[in-house]
RNA sequence: GCGGGAAUGCCGGAGUGGUCAAACGGGCUGGGUUUAGGACCCAGUAGCUUAGUGCUUACCUAGGUUCGAGUCCUAGUUCCCGCACCA
């Protein structure tokens, strides 16, 4: 039988369309529920990363439909969103056009991989039966109070038109543009409380079963620091000011507001205004650039804090190092203490007060060339003097508390999810503007609210120019209103769409409770890392909010994540079409098979770990395949020898170990080892040949198909029982046996090259245990040296022949040979 | 600066306390086969040694725990990743 993938494949890719045969229902079996995260369907179609993406996630899925559990293995399409816009217009084309032509490109391409995903639940996004649940969770979120709008500082992209979240400013940069800094701007916007959640989101990471990275990344973004809160008052108001560091209170010598603070100018004196005017126009001008060598900066505001204790005047600062959103937006400057205040104060001229001494010397501010931060003893600090550090922390805390003056608090870096976008391409918010009500939000019984088609791209947001979608009645008072015209970050929609899957077709609910809570949660969720704090975050949060509006029971969407590795070029680079290393996956499905393609992307590395693309690699996997047919074409069905039992039975064992670890590379080196081994066996049961297809069928599902209707059997191998390991069966004695006579065998071959001698005479002498295996394994030596002529001595045998006294060299599994 | 991860042959990578470190793949070298190239097959690829056997040295560095460590602990070096003036 000659091996013809193409054939081959689209036959049971066509067999497994037409039969549905991965379409799921729930049931009484034990459910598992398997997920990639869903692709955004841009037009340059699928890349090697997501063929790589989906591969681990199908033999992962493929074996544990095999295993018996009831697999939900769903696929969708992340398709509203910026790119397609933005490519659209570009083109003159629609958006929608744009992205059902890429989705219509990537289904043809997924399908080529063999993905064993039950197609009747494919979601788009972009549909108005998938963004409508969109509009009404925004809506039951604004019911809970989960939901506002705010007039804020905001991150804006100049190249995408619109504001974006805190999660999607990388190093003050766009994460879709590396090279667009984010520019902060003060606007109207609608916001999510996730940090109404920011405790639960923090307390349940170490109960994931995550990469710890992907969780540090997360702990590290919420961010949560324990410290105390003081009040200072200014102007006769009360300001509370956040400080992890209480005990050095006495050390204050002024404070520090953010130039971005919202109640900056309030501050800010007649006398001192142009100054700050200056200073701040200077930062404004400056904050596109060299944003990470920024030195500190800052100026006097003409304004003075009373200290909550000494009520000493400390001079307040507006300074370009405090960030406006975290705490109060203002902090209290201990230069001795603190690096940052220290080299401001230095800067300013301002006066350094040591209030903590590492020793009994007393330590001279003018001598420290940086701020002393370790533990040390507290001087200068009234009542407090000869406190330790963390004591003294404790103390003051407690003493500010009584005299009403402070209290302990705890501060979050994590912030609001900004949601609203001035893009087209996203869903709308439901919510309408009444000059007469106010801001109130869509009736439920009014959803959905359609994104328009007809639109024109080019001067800002669309939908703010379309008067037919802006106009609108009040749902109050009926009179004229307008609709708002953002729409939702695409985050939104990922943030729920694995719930989406567990019930697609819904049309009066999101999804039905029951079958929500029979799939969820996501068991094993795969893909990139790139979204540790973005889309995991936000799904995170959606899940926990979901559970307490009632729509799911748990508490978490994934318990299981993998992150993939990255796929380098050929030449050790990222993939990138720029550096034309670019291997496209369907023109490898055309050249050696979409089995080949699977067996060779789980094969050089870990899963986990990065590793680069090598055709010498892929061909080598591609010539084993063939191998496989081969092997069968010569096979007759009857009975297997103890060997191959004890080999198949191995197999299974260790092959269902390695792929439950996911360490699929390891599984595949010994699936190669099978195949060498069975090459030799002509007979086997028919048991251990289905055996061997079905451990071979989650990497190379389309072959083994084949295969397994060829020794006589019913489609499909696809939904066949994993076989059970038998350990019985599994017999160390012949791997020690086969051990000992492929070393011998090695050995022979050595020595008559070195020796030069075509045609050998040769002894083997073992001790007495081992003759009977080297007697019963003799044809095969001698098939293997090329030498007719093998004689097997017992080394205390009488009637040996032992020309060069050998036979006292041999060992327990090392025999001493003769060859002349 | 803070946090996470890693360091094994020419290369990619196995191996997480013990019967053998380097499986498996690639590269390279030699041999076979071949009109040649490719493909295929065999062997070698730390050092010394033996016709094969055998011995020694080796898992970033330095200490430690242990009968026993690539594997655990401590310190350091280097690299990768993430966050970055979070008070």
């Amino acid at each position: 039988m000659t091996y013809n993938h193409k054939a081959i494949e689209k036959k049971w890719q066509a067999a497994w369309d037409a039969k549905k045969t991965f379409k799921v229902t729930e049931s009484s079996k034990k459910k598992k529920y398997i997920l990639e995260m869903f692709p955004y369907p841009s037009g340059s179609g699928l890349h090697m990363g997501h063929a790589l993406n989906y591969t681990i996630g199908d033999i992962f899925a493929r074996f544990q439909r095999m295993l018996g559990f009831n697999i939900l293995y769903p696929i969708g399409y992340d398709a509203l969103g910026l790119p397609a816009e933005n490519a659209a217009i570009k083109a003159k084309s629609h958006p929608k056009k744009f992205t059902d032509d890429a989705i219509k490109n990537f289904i043809t391409q997924q399908k080529a991989l063999g993905l064993s995903y039950d197609w009747s639940r494919v979601l788009r996004t972009c549909d108005v039966e998938y963004y409508k649940w969109n509009q009404y969770f925004f809506l039951k979120l604004f019911e809970k109070d989960l939901v506002y709008r705010k007039n804020a500082p905001v991150n804006w992209c100049s190249e995408c038109n619109t504001v974006l979240a805190n999660e999607q400013v990388h190093s003050g940069m766009c994460w879709r543009h590396a090279s667009t800094p984010v520019v902060i701007k003060q606007l109207e916007q609608w916001f999510i409380k996730t940090t109404a959640y920011a405790d639960e989101l923090l307390d349940t990471i170490p109960k994931l079963d995550w990469p710890d990275r992907i969780k540090s990344m997360q702990e590290n973004w919420i961010g949560k620091s324990f410290g105390t809160e003081i009040n200072f008052l200014i102007n006769d108001k009360s300001w509370k000011i956040f400080t992890t560091r209480p005990d050095t209170l006495f050390g204050v010598t002024f404070m520090v507001i953010s130039a971005q603070h919202s109640q900056l100018m309030d501050l800010v004196t007649a006398e001192q205004k142009p100054t700050v005017e200056k200073f701040l126009h200077k930062i404004h001008s400056t904050s596109d650039a060299d944003l990470d060598v920024l030195e500190k900066d800052g100026v006097f505001t003409g304004s003075y804090a009373i200290h909550p204790i000494t009520e000493e005047k400390i001079p307040i600062w507006a300074g370009n190092f405090v960030i406006a959103e975290y705490g109060s937006g203002m902090v209290m400057a201990v230069p001795a203490h603190d690096q940052r205040d220290f080299e401001f104060a230095k800067k300013y001229e301002i006066s350094i007060k040591v209030v903590i001494q590492p020793g009994a010397k007393e330590v001279d501010p003018e001598d420290m060339d940086s701020a002393f931060v370790n533990d040390g003893v507290l001087v200068n600090s009234g009542k407090f003097d000869g406190l330790k550090k963390d004591v003294a922390i404790e103390e003051i805390t407690t003493f500010l508390d009584k005299q009403k003056m402070g209290k302990k608090a705890v501060q979050y870096k994590l912030r609001d999810w900004l949601v609203s976008r001035q893009r087209y391409w996203g869903t709308p918010i439901p919510i309408v503007y009444c000059d007469d009500c106010g801001v109130l939000p869509v009736l439920e019984k009014d959803l959905p609210i359609v994104l328009p088609e007809k639109v024109k791209f080019g001067e800002g947001n669309p939908l703010a120019s379309n008067e037919e979608f802006v106009n609108t009645s009040c749902p109050k008072c009926k009179g004229k209103a307008r609709r708002e015209t953002d729409t939702m970050d695409t985050f939104f929609d990922s943030s729920w769409y694995f719930l989406r899957y567990t019930d697609n077709l819904n049309k009066k609910l999101p999804f039905d409770k029951k079958k929500g809570n029979y799939w969820m949660p996501v068991d094993v969720y795969i893909g990139g890392a790139e979204h540790a704090c973005m889309h995991l975050m936000y799904a995170r949060f959606f899940t926990k909010a979901l559970r307490d509006l009632g729509f799911v029971k748990c508490d978490e969407p994934f318990t299981k994540l993998f992150n993939q590795g990255m796929l380098h070029g050929e030449d050790g680079h990222v993939m990138a079409k720029s550096r034309g290393n670019v291997i496209n996956p369907l023109d490898i499905t055309k050249q050696v098979g979409a089995d080949a393609l699977r067996l060779f992307l789980v094969s050089v590395a870990a899963p986990d770990k990065d590793f680069a693309w090598s055709s010498s690699g892929l061909e080598s996997i591609a010539k084993i395949i063939k191998r496989i047919p081969l092997l069968f074409e010569n096979l007759k069905l009857g009975n297997s020898n103890k060997k191959v039992e004890s080999k198949i039975n191995k197999a299974i064992k260790e092959i269902s170990e390695d792929i439950t670890s996911f360490d699929y590379n390891l599984a595949v080196i010994k699936l190669r080892k099978l195949i060498e081994d069975f090459s030799q066996v002509d007979e086997m049961a028919k048991a251990d040949a289905e055996s061997f297809l079905k451990i071979f069928h989650p990497f190379c599902p389309h072959l083994t198909e084949e295969l397994w209707g060829k020794i006589g059997n019913k489609p499909f191998i696809s939904l066949a029982d994993w076989p059970k390991c038998n350990e019985k069966k599994i017999d160390k004695k012949f791997e020690q046996e086969e051990e000992l006579i492929s070393k011998t065998q090695r050995d022979i071959v050595h020595v008559k090259g070195l020796l030069k001698l075509e045609k050998p005479k040769v002894y083997i002498y073992c001790i007495p245990p081992e003759v009977k295996i080297f007697e019963e394994q003799q044809e095969f030596l001698t098939s293997v040296t090329g030498s007719k002529f093998v004689k097997v001595f017992a080394s205390n045998a009488k009637d040996i022949v032992d020309p060069e006294k050998k036979a006292k060299k041999a060992k327990p599994g090392r025999p001493s040979i003769y060859l002349e």
